[in-house]
DNA sequence: TTGAAAATCACTCAAAAGTATGAGCATAAA
DNA sequence: TTTATGCTCATACTTTTGAGTGATTTTCAA
């Protein structure tokens, strides 16, 4: 609860009290003017009881505040995306490296093993190495596959 | 609102005002024995006027069910999947078959020739011979380079 | 400094992909 | 009717890719 609720609150204690003891003021007034004269104690009691369960109700329902239910709707915005951004979560989850990423970005290029070996400078050996890390992580069994999977979790554009 | 709380609704009505009938003439009988005696008639009605305001507190809090607001949250989704429209002109242009096209898109699904035959029902040779037309069409010797210029020349999403 | 993860490389075997060539069939256009 | 095109399939062969195993070096954080 807020700082200003909680004041508010102690505000309407306040003013309610007041509101209390003027009713007081104001029965006791009337008591001596009419009810007492014309009726008997147990009237006035009820009176009492009645305004006061009434006061107690209308009390309760000020103060207390309503349960709030949030509802989360979500609404999907369509965006061009001009800029990709890779996905740092995803990247974590599957535990891919640095080097496996590299791999996996110019076999979605297109190029062959030999080619991003080369490119790389390192040799085959490791390039199959790395790919087939890759196809593990991302339980796939072939490149194609493993581009189309990475594109769809935002590890390559 | 249902007819059995609505029920339980009057019932409890029922009980509070019997519980305030007996709390009445227990403050009767209170009254004839200790408290008119010992103090002022005002100090008496002081606390009638608490018993029942609590008493009306709490028979607000069972009577009305505290009503649920619902507060709707909208949280924006990204979504960027543009809507994919296939550029007939560059189909035109490179003389890509309806078939070949069927066997492109499979390919960047990551299938292999052996799935891509049995899901077109045709046999993996006849796979074959569009896969290498298509590459040929595209200029290039591997499937991840023809997905990869394929998608690029919007012939797939 | 030490231990774990990452990166590097090799070797083998198997599977998949790609090349080349030829051919049958259906259909639509010339 | 002839021709061209697309789709189908086959065989033979080469290249690339992938699986599995094992090993060494590098890097980086505890």
């Amino acid at each position: 609860m807020g700082l200003n609720s909680w004041i508010r609150k102690w505000q309407s204690i306040l003013l309610y009290g007041s509101l209390m003891a003027i009713l007081l003021f104001l029965l006791k007034w009337l008591e001596w003017r009419f009810i007492i004269l014309t009726h008997g104690f147990e009237v006035y009691a009820g009176c009492l009881a009645i305004i006061f369960t009434l006061l107690g109700i209308w009390l309760s329902r000020k103060l207390f505040k309503p349960k709030t239910e949030t509802l989360i709707v979500e609404t999907q915005v369509l965006v061009k995306t001009v800029q990709f951004i890779l996905d740092e979560l995803e990247m974590g989850r599957l535990g891919l490296s640095k080097r496996e990423l590299e791999v996996l970005q110019l076999m979605a290029e297109g190029l062959s093993n030999e080619e991003i070996a080369s490119k790389l400078f390192v040799s085959l050996n490791t390039v199959k190495t790395h790919s087939s890390n890759v196809y593990d992580k991302l339980q796939v069994r072939r490149r194609t596959h493993a581009v189309d999977r990475a594109r769809k979790l935002s590890l390559i554009p």
